[in-house]
DNA sequence: GTGCCCGGTTGATTTAGGTCAAGGCCCGGC
DNA sequence: GCCGGGCCTTGACCTAAATCAACCGGGCAC
């Protein structure tokens, strides 16, 4: 994840990610210029959604800014998060036509789309996109497992210094930071939201983030800005094994 | 994921489930070949580890028969199964030479191996076997995403009920049916290894066993020989949209 | 301005599942 | 046969988080 961060940083062209994940890498013009003819954009609002489970998804794409997420429901209502695409991740699946959930916009989203069939002869005839994309998909494969533990293992309170710790070393890693060291960010979620990424409800999750702020662990500007004055003391929270891995 | 186990069935070809799940979809005798080459077997006996989390690992494989977990462990202690590794299912990523999990034989166990290096260099040269890769690891995607959901939301009991599910679904399929229709199987796992698939306590597993048993929705023979007499109400405990997809 | 709706907070109470503790059953070694 | 150790079950009790409910405050429509 994190290498994906530095390599499109590494590189100053054009605006699309799928450029820098799934072909930059080993960098062929050929492959570019095929990519370039079949792909095209899509805006969706805040809130809005870009597909639903079960319906029909004849593209795949990454995300170009914004910020999505892929959620299951239950027939009662529960729901679970089970994805959190932040810029330059990839979504849909190549073989698949009927989406598996149901990915929403959470803030003002712009996609890089491609449609799904030359999308599928691209990755027959160019074994690198095909290898990029394995890797993508194992590095989201580890990411789900180090949620799994989440959900299983930790505590309300290491939730929640688990979410603020991601969120702070994928975002605010490319944004701002303070002078004494502080990390600063907006939250791009809702507290409800908050509550399906992490398996809690909306309440609990209102509970933890007060305490957080009363223990002196976060400030909070508004309901959505979060200082972290001291990202190591967040870490200790999280209940992982804090070696490192962290901003490169 | 029943797709490959169709498949699986389909080919009445050799030994190696890395035939048929990385290659056989588009046989190319050349592949094989190179396969063979650089394949060699591993045995280990229930409750032995493969490897440690943060050891070398300088092989990837698969699962010839057996079973084996991946499991994250806390500091404290607290752990959290992250994958269950049945017959035909890979291990190990390219790309990675130190294991982020750690690998125990859950049973007796045998893997087909291959030396990591050349794996590598035979999917940087065969488009087919990335491909078939990339195919199977979305597959765990999905099944992890699956379990998110399952440990973000679900009840003790209705997590009971999805595990006992997904075991009867992908064993008892290619095993025995008795004849009025009741499923049966041998459960792979204890109490405690059932615990931290679903990160719940052996306790409450072993409570929540007797709950299904007293309600007459399974039988256990011993403490392992399970038998499911009617799996559509079994397969209403889970909470999961009961559509279909069940036995191929 | 007024009102209301949405997102968020906080309190009181309930409860599912965890914790701690006491056995039971079965198997293998002596 | 007896003992000991896994593995499992069951009971009593506790607690973290859910549930139910009231309320706050800012933005926006009228």
């Amino acid at each position: 994840m994190s290498h994906h961060d530095t390599e499109l940083l590494s590189h100053e062209c054009g605006d699309c990610p799928i450029r820098h994940r799934a072909v930059c890498a080993r960098c062929d013009s050929d492959e570019l210029a095929r990519l370039e003819q079949i792909k095209y954009y899509r805006s969706y609002q805040v809130g809005q959604t870009v597909v639903w489970s079960g319906d029909r998804m004849d593209f795949v794409g990454s995300v170009v800014s914004g910020i999505a997420t892929l959620t299951q429901t239950m027939e009662d209502g529960r729901r679970q998060m089970v994805g959190l695409l932040l810029p330059s991740d990839f979504v849909g699946r190549p073989g698949r036509s009927i989406a598996a959930y149901d990915v929403t916009a959470t803030t003002d989203l712009v996609m890089c789309c491609f449609r799904k069939k030359p999308f599928e002869d691209l990755i027959a005839k160019t074994p690198h996109v095909a290898q990029r994309l394995l890797e993508m998909t194992l590095d989201e494969l580890d990411a789900a497992r180090e949620w799994m533990l989440l959900l299983g293992r930790k505590t309300a309170r290491e939730k929640i210094a688990s979410l603020l710790a991601i969120i702070a070393r994928r975002d605010a890693s490319l944004k701002l930071r303070t002078a004494k060291g502080a990390l600063t960010f907006d939250l791009p979620l809702t507290r409800e939201e908050m509550a399906d990424y992490l398996g809690l409800t909306l309440e609990t999750v209102s509970r933890q983030m007060s305490a957080l702020k009363r223990d002196g662990v976060i400030q909070l500007e508004g309901k959505r800005h979060v200082i972290i004055p001291d990202f190591d003391a967040l870490a200790e929270l999280t209940g992982d094994d804090s070696d490192g891995g962290f901003l490169v």
